[in-house]
Formats: C-alpha cells, sequence, structure tokens
DNA sequence: GCCGTTTTCGGCCCGACTGTTTTCAGTCG
C-alpha cells in the first residue's frame, strides 16, 4: 500500500506548493519519500499498532498519519479529492515536463485550461503558451521538446548500463590537464538500481576562479562531446545535456579545495543532505557545496571523510546515504544518546555494518552456458570468469520445465556433469562446479529427481512460470520449494524485470526465515535488469540472519562482469562480507551448503 | 504539516541557472 498512498502524497505536496504553502509541500513530499523508503507496509503497521505506530515515524506527524488511515479504510483521502476537484490537473504527468513545475501548472491550467499532456501540447502547438505572463517563446519550445521527451522515454536508466557509460566519461575528463578529481555523483554513485540522469562531478586546481582554471575548456568539451543532442544550460561552473539514447547528463566543475563538499552535497540523497545540514545548523555551522562554514571561516571541505569528521560523524559509504537510518546508526554508535529510530525498524540499526568490498567475491553460483539457452561453451564461460579472477563458477543451466530454453533432464544432466569433469582437468586455476537452476513447478515441486540433484555441487531452484499466483500460494509454493534438502540456493527471489514486470506476489519475510531455518541461501542476483533481491529485502534478510551469494546469471560471457551490481546492491542492503558466501574459498563455500 | 533538553510556537536546506524580467520567480538537484 505504500506506492498507493506515497504517490497521492507527493501529487499533494504539488498541490501545495502551488498554492505557495512551502512548508505544507515540503512536509508531504517528505511523509512521500518516507513511505517509498520504508520496509514495511503500513496497513501492517496500522494493523499492528494503529495510528500511533504510523506517528512514531520521524516526519509523519497526526495530519498524515490519519491520512493513511483514513486511505486504509476507505480506499481514497477526502483532502487529496477536494484538491483534485478544485484543479482537476494530472499533476505528476504535466509536472513530468522539465522546466514545468506546479506554478506554471497553475498558469497553465487558469490561463487555458490545460489539464493534462494532450491539452498542453495543443496549447504548445497552437503558440498560445508564449503569450502567458512569466513564459515566452522559449519555454514553449521547450515544453513541446519535454513532452517528446516523456513520450519517448518513460522511465529510468538501468544501473548496469548507465555505469559503464559514465565511466567511458569519467575517463575523457581525467585525460585533461585541468582536472584534478573527477567522480560520479547523484543516484548513479549511490548506485540506484535506476538512475533517471547521470552526474558528474569535476575539480580544477584553483579555488577562486575556476573558470580561469580550466573550467571553460571542460564545459565546452563537454557540451560539444559526440552524440550531445541538446544543451539545456550551460552556466560557468555547470552545464547539463542530453546524449543520444534520450539520456542526460549533468557536469559540475568545482574548485579542488571544495572537492569533498562538493561530492558529499552532488551525491545525497537529498534527505541525506538535508539532514547532514540540519546536524551541521545544531552545531551553528553552515553546509553547502563549497565546504563547512563556521561564519565566514571554512572548517572542512577538501575531502568527504574531513566534512563526516568536522559534522562528528565517521563517513559513510555512498550506497548508504538514503537516509534509512545511517545517520541515526551513526550518531547512536558515537554519542549514544537517547534518540528515535527513524524508518528502521532492523535489530542491527545501533551501528553502521563495514559493508562488503566491491573486489570480495570469489565464485559465481548462476552461468548459464550453449547447453541452454547461453550464448558460450562451459569451456569459455570458464576462461572468461578465470580471466576475471573468479575461483569457482556453477554451471546452472535451465531445466526440462522451460522447454523452450532447451531446459535439461535428468539425462542431459548427467552428461553435462561427465563434461564438467573433463574440463575440470582440462582448465586450472578455475573450478567449474556442477550445478542447474531448477524450475519450482506450480505445486512447489521440482521438475528434476531428487536423486540428480544430490549427485550436483550446487542446486539452485527459481520460479519462471504461473507468475500471476496470488500472495499465499506464491509464498506457499517457494517454501515448499526451499525444504527440499536437496536446494542449496534460491536464485532471483522475487522474479521481478526492472522496468518490465513487478515481481511475484510473495512474503519475503516468510521466505526469509525458513530460508535461515532450511540453511537456504538467497541469491542477489547481479543481472541489471533483475538486481534481485532488491536492497531493502537484503536488508531485511541480514536483520534476520540469512546468507546470500551474489551471481551474475550470465547467458554469455559479457555477463559475469555483472558481479559489480550486485555487490552494489548487496552494500545498499547494509550486507557486510561475512553475509556474502561467495566471499569464501571454494571448500568453505562447499562446506556451508546443505 | 512536522518538530522540540534552547521551543507546544515559530521555525522549517541551499545554491545555480534560465527565461522572463529590468531585479527576480520558478525550477532543479
Amino acid at each position: 500500500m505504500n506506492p498507493e498512498i506515497s504517490k497521492i502524497f507527493s501529487e499533494m505536496a504539488l498541490f501545495f506548493n502551488m498554492q505557495d504553502d512551502v512548508f505544507r509541500y515540503r512536509a508531504y513530499e517528505k511523509g512521500a519519500l518516507i513511505l517509498d523508503n520504508l520496509s514495511r507496509d503500513v496497513s501492517d503497521i496500522y494493523k499492528t499498532e494503529g495510528v500511533k505506530g504510523l506517528v512514531d515515524l520521524q516526519g509523519i506527524g497526526r495530519g498524515m498519519a490519519e491520512k493513511i488511515e483514513e486511505y486504509i479504510k476507505t480506499g481514497h483521502i477526502k483532502e487529496y479529492e477536494a484538491l483534485k476537484k478544485k484543479m482537476p490537473v494530472d499533476m505528476e504527468e504535466l509536472t513530468a515536463i522539465e522546466g514545468l513545475g506546479p506554478k506554471g501548472v497553475k498558469v497553465l491550467y487558469k490561463e487555458l485550461s490545460v489539464k493534462n499532456l494532450k491539452d498542453l501540447e495543443r496549447a504548445a502547438r497552437a503558440g498560445k503558451i508564449r503569450n502567458l505572463t512569466g513564459f515566452g517563446e522559449k519555454t514553449e519550445k521547450n515544453i513541446l521538446e519535454g513532452i517528446e521527451f516523456v513520450k519517448k522515454n518513460r522511465g529510468r536508466m538501468l544501473l548496469g548500463y548507465a555505469w559503464p557509460r559514465a565511466q567511458h566519461l569519467i575517463e575523457e575528463f581525467r585525460g585533461m590537464k585541468e582536472v584534478t578529481e573527477v567522480s560520479t555523483a547523484g543516484s548513479l554513485r549511490r548506485r540506484c538500481e535506476t538512475v533517471g540522469d547521470m552526474d558528474i562531478l569535476v575539480a580544477v586546481e584553483n579555488s577562486s576562479a575556476p573558470a580561469e582554471a580550466g573550467a571553460e575548456l571542460i564545459l565546452d568539451k563537454f557540451v560539444s562531446m559526440k552524440g550531445v543532442e541538446k544543451v539545456w544550460g550551460r552556466g560557468p561552473t555547470k552545464a547539463s545535456i542530453r546524449v543520444k539514447g534520450n539520456f542526460d547528463i549533468d557536469l559540475r566543475v568545482v574548485p579542488k579545495e571544495s572537492w569533498g563538499a562538493a561530492l558529499q552535497y552532488f551525491t545525497g540523497s537529498k534527505s541525506h543532505n538535508i539532514k547532514l545540514r540540519q546536524i551541521a545548523i545544531d552545531k551553528k555551522l553552515k553546509l553547502n557545496e563549497y565546504g563547512l562554514f563556521r561564519g565566514n571561516k571554512k572548517i572542512a571541505g577538501k575531502t568527504e571523510e574531513e566534512v563526516y569528521k568536522a559534522l562528528g560523524l565517521d563517513y559513510i559509504e555512498p550506497e548508504l546515504r538514503e537516509d534509512t537510518g545511517e545517520i541515526e546508526a551513526m550518531l547512536c554508535a558515537v554519542s549514544d544518546t537517547a534518540h528515535r529510530h527513524v524508518r528502521c525498524r532492523t535489530p542491527h540499526i545501533c551501528s553502521l555494518p563495514k559493508v562488503i568490498e566491491y573486489d570480495s567475491l570469489q565464485g559465481d553460483l548462476q552461468v548459464q552456458t550453449n547447453w541452454t539457452d547461453g550464448d558460450h561453451s562451459i569451456e569459455e564461460m570458464a576462461k572468461e570468469a578465470k580471466r576475471l579472477g573468479r575461483k569457482y563458477i556453477a554451471i546452472t543451466d535451465h531445466t526440462k520445465a522451460l522447454a523452450m530454453t532447451g531446459g535439461s533432464d535428468e539425462k542431459k544432466l548427467m552428461r553435462q556433469m561427465v563434461e564438467i569433469d573433463k574440463l575440470n582437468k582440462k582448465i586450472s586455476g578455475i573450478k567449474i562446479l556442477k550445478g542447474a537452476e531448477v524450475n519450482i513447478l506450480k505445486d512447489g515441486s521440482l521438475d528434476i529427481e531428487d536423486e540428480v540433484l544430490a549427485k550436483l555441487d550446487v542446486v539452485g531452484v527459481s520460479v519462471h512460470t504461473s507468475l500471476k499466483m496470488s500472495k499465499k500460494d506464491m509464498t506457499e509454493r517457494i517454501l515448499r520449494a526451499i525444504k527440499n534438502p536437496n536446494v542449496d540456493i534460491l536464485f532471483h527471489p522475487t522474479g521481478r524485470l526492472l522496468k518490465k514486470r513487478d515481481p511475484y506476489d510473495v512474503d519475503m519475510e516468510q521466505i526469509i526465515n525458513m530460508a535461515v531455518k532450511t540453511n537456504t541461501i538467497l541469491e542477489i542476483n547481479a543481472h541489471p535488469e533483475r538486481l534481485d533481491l532488491k536492497d531493502e529485502h537484503i536488508r531485511m534478510g541480514v536483520g534476520l540472519g540469512a546468507k546470500f551469494v551474489i551471481d551474475s546469471d550470465a547467458h554469455n560471457y559479457e555477463h559475469l562482469k555483472y558481479l559489480e551490481f550486485g555487490i552494489a546492491q548487496a552494500r545498499r542492503g547494509w550486507a557486510e562480507a561475512s553475509d556474502v558466501l561467495n566471499t569464501l574459498p571454494i571448500d568453505e563455500f562447499l562446506g556451508k551448503l546443505k
């Protein structure tokens, strides 16, 4: 229920903004964000703890709590409907247009009765918008372009596809002699599963005059790069472009002295930063992208570590900066003052984890080959994995219920095991494990006989069919499967495909608890389109004592690199190396299996 | 609308850039 109410709150926020009620606007915007980040469903909280449980959430007070209650009880919120009635505009759709905000929507509605994207396009094409006060020819043109963009490019880019592009860009800038530092920032640096745009930050030598120190050159290069389709804006320190593939990139240039403060500032998240600035204010300091100041005196800003330290905090990894309790955890650990735990109800809240490092995986436990729907042979996959530094991989081709992939039956699996034995003799430096990705059938049984499963080194199971079952049935189906003593790993536990398919309806808490009880490992599937488990379920699992593996789900040797994104996801889920079993050497890893 | 060992009232994060204005409001991140 959280996403529905969050959507209503954020739309209400825009209405309040339109009415110049900025504080109510902020409160509701924040309320929506809180609901998005909440690991429990509000209906669940309400059921067990009532309105009080809702009010206990930092940022949710009496007013919003009662609206949540109203929605749970009646399915709608009266005040929201009254707002919509007074001004029946599709606020979300219209403000999605770059450069158009609530104030603009108000004028467009009052003057031209624009209610939605269609009306907006008609008005813009008719040249009516340019005559409105506050608007002009240029704005009208931007609106038309914005409409085209929204039409073509609904949604965000997957992290796994944005990341390599950003790295490429970063290399370009690193090569310039004016540049002293360069990094991703924003949601990309926090490794959010999808990103709306790409933020790049660059530092130059001279503190007082960045323009003279080469900002001009850097921005020139940026806006004239190959593939630039549009320059949204260009100032002395900042430019914004759209590149081919309908993707926006922002570049900001800062003086070297402010690098840490700027990187911190532009990495966000927004609510993490607001909280930091509040801490600064409480200490009679001011934090902005140029540094941390006492009066006019800069007391920190060269590095991020310095900024956090000056605020009384340890360094916080970018992946954790989502304002989901990381600051409170730190304050608690540092000063032990009584405080309210914000939003997070997991038991390990009072210290920050030492999250898993990017180079810490030794094995990959889900790899497909040309025995089924993969592109390369077992040998090719193994050799590439070895080249990438893996010490072991499990070959986990599909099984027979997935006929379209040419899934293996028992006989084919036996043949494959013979082949793997041969290859293990032939190839040194990497161990190939015998495995399979076995289908969990509708009733929770598996499509391969136990007798054969017992012969495999690693058995992964997953749901690929009958995805639309009820939550109860789907949960029972998976519970039954992981109770099987031959089953080691539950692959992509929620079945989602980012931007394509919602997860199936399943009670993850029950699944995680059963996984712990039966010693079944949960997969963090690193494929950019899956990232399944997602961060909040990982965090729930860590809290409940579950163990994980991070796998590439490679169908091609290029895909073996994806592990990095699974690690990112694990970090976002507050997982430590000890929570992830394929950080172990092979013998220890095998010892952890059922 | 939310919050509180400085406050139950009076605050609420901060700055860049654009396009419209002739000094600034709106939007964005």
